[in-house]
DNA sequence: CGTGCATTTGAGAAGAATCAATGCCCGTGG
DNA sequence: CCACGGGCATTGATTCTTCTCAAATGCACG
C-alpha cells in the first residue's frame, strides 16, 4: 500500500530495509475528511506513514489561532517529532480522506537498532524536515503576502510531482483558502485576493481547484526563496555493505521531497 | 573546552561518545564579531561545535531580507543541516567573539557508524530543532509582536539557564534590536516599541543589555505558545549495553536545550 | 571628547485584518 | 428536475497595525 512511487526517497535504503518500513506499521486505516489522527498534547507513543491523501500538522495558539506548520502528502512519516517529546506538539488532521498506517516509535526504534542504515535515513529525513521549516520561517516572516503564496504553491508542485500527482505545469489544491492561509500566516480574505491579483497579472491561472504556474522561472524569483536540491553525498554511504548494496532499490535521485 | 555545564543534555550518551564529540573537531578557533563561520551556498561539507559565544543561522532572502533562522548559544553544534544538501542552507555568523571547533561531517558519520547510540543522539538533536522550528514558524507568523519578542525572551532564558549564563529572572542579551528583530521578523523599530511598551506595563525590566522578566507565569501567557519538556523516554534506551551504562554521565534530564 | 554604532522618537504611508454581504458550486431530498 | 442548504469563494468598506523615512539622542570605546 506503500506509494512504489515514493520509494525513490528511499535510495538510501536497502530492500530489506524498505520491506521492514512497509511491514512495521498497522494495517491501513481509511479515515475521512476532517478526522483527528492525533491531537496535540497526546501522550501515545507513534508516528504514522501516511498511503493517501492530504494531512495536516498544526498548533493552536493560546490566543485560538491555528498555525498549520506542515503539509503532509502520501508517502511522509507524521508524527516522528513525538521521538523527543512526552506530549505531542501538533495535531495530525485529515484534509481529505486519507488512509494511514499507523507506527508504534518503539517499532521504529528497533528498526533503527538493527539497521544503522534506517537510523542513518530517518536522520536524514529529519533534517530535511528541518531545512523545509527553515524555508517557512523566513517565507513566513519576511516576504510579501505573495511571495509566501508564489513559494508554497512552488514547494507544493514539485512535492506533488515527485509522487506523479501532478502535471507539468499544474496540479489540484486539495485544501480551502483558508487551510492556505493557516499554512503562511494570513487570513482566507486576504489568502482571496493575493490569489486573484496573481492571475490578474498572469502568474498563475486557476479552474475549479486546479491551479496552473504560468512560468516556473519568473514564479520563482517572486516566491524569493530558492529550490533546495537535497544531496545523496557518496560520504553518507559508509553504512553500506556490499550484500545489502546488492539489494539497493534504483539509483539515488539527487533531489528528493521529505518524508519525515 | 567542551562546556562541561552542557553535558546534561548528553545523558544518553556514554562517556566514550561524549568524548570522541570532543575530541572529534578541530582544536578550538577564537573569531571576532561579526565573523562569518560560513556562507550560505557553502559546499565544504562540516560542521561546528559553538564552545563560546553567540552565532546566528540566517538566510538572505533575494529581496535582501535578511532572516535570523536560530540563534546558538555555546554548547550547540551549527550546521548539521549540511549532512542532506550539497549548498548549505544558511550563513553563520558570529553575533559575539565566538570560539568555534570545525567538525567535518564526515568525521560526525564514522562517529555514528561506530556508535549506534551517537547517530540516535543526533537524530534527537535534530528532532529537537525541529520543534523548535515548529515553534518559531507558529509564533512568527501567527502571533501579535509582543507575543513573539516575550516567547523569544523565554526561549533565550530557558536556554541560558541550562548552560548557567542567566539569572534567576534575569540574562544579557548580547544582539542589537535589529538582530531580534530579524528573529522575530519586526523591524528594528518596532522591535523598540515592543519593548518599551513591555517595559511600560511592567512585564519586564531592563538596564544596559540586561533584562528581567517580571512574572513568568504572566509571560508565558502573553507568548502564547507553551514550554515544552523534551523527553528521555526509556524506550529509546535500547541501544544500552551494559558496559556503556556503566559509563554514562549523570542522571537523564526531562528537559533539554536544543543541541543540534 | 569625538566617532560610530545603537537606541529612541515622531509623522505619515502602506499593508493586512476585520466585519459584513453576496455569489457560487454541489450534493440532497422532495 | 428543481428548490434548498451548507461550505467556500469573492467583494467592499473600514479600522488597526506595522513599516518607512527621518532625525535626535545616548552610550561605549579609543
Amino acid at each position: 500500500m506503500f506509494p512504489s512511487h515514493r520509494l525513490r526517497d528511499f535510495s538510501l535504503l536497502a530492500a530489506a530495509d524498505v520491506e521492514a518500513l512497509r511491514t512495521l506499521g498497522g494495517p491501513p486505516v481509511a479515515l475521512p475528511r476532517h478526522s483527528i489522527i492525533r491531537s496535540e498534547g497526546a501522550t501515545d507513543r507513534s508516528a504514522y506513514l501516511l498511503v493517501d491523501g492530504w494531512v495536516s500538522s498544526s498548533m493552536l495558539l493560546a490566543g485560538g489561532e491555528r498555525q498549520i506548520l506542515k503539509l503532509h502528502l502520501p508517502g511522509d512519516m507524521l508524527g516522528s517529532t513525538g521521538m523527543c517529546l512526552d506530549h505531542a506538539i501538533d495535531t495530525l488532521a485529515a484534509l481529505t480522506p486519507v488512509i494511514v498506517r499507523k507506527v508504534p516509535l518503539a517499532a521504529l526504534g528497533q528498526l533503527m537498532a538493527k539497521s544503522p542504515r534506517m537510523a542513518m535515513f530517518m536522520l536524514l529525513s529529519a533534517q530535511k524536515e528541518r531545512v523545509a521549516l527553515m524555508d517557512r520561517v523566513a517565507s513566513n516572516s519576511r516576504t510579501s503576502p505573495t511571495a509566501r503564496m508564489a513559494f508554497l504553491l512552488l514547494d507544493l508542485h514539485q512535492r506533488l510531482s515527485a509522487i506523479g500527482q501532478a502535471d507539468h505545469d499544474s496540479f489540484e489544491i486539495a485544501i480551502t483558502q483558508e487551510q492556505l492561509g493557516d499554512i503562511v500566516g494570513l487570513t482566507s480574505v486576504h489568502v482571496n485576493r493575493v490569489l486573484r491579483e496573481m492571475e490578474r497579472e498572469d502568474l498563475i491561472q486557476r479552474h475549479r481547484r486546479r491551479v496552473w504556474i504560468v512560468d516556473f522561472d519568473h514564479f520563482r524569483t517572486v516566491a524569493r526563496i530558492p529550490r533546495r536540491d537535497m544531496s545523496v553525498d557518496p560520504s553518507w554511504r559508509i553504512l553500506d555493505t556490499p550484500d545489502e548494496d546488492a539489494q539497493r532499490q534504483g539509483p539515488a535521485s539527487s533531489t528528493a521531497s521529505t518524508a519525515a
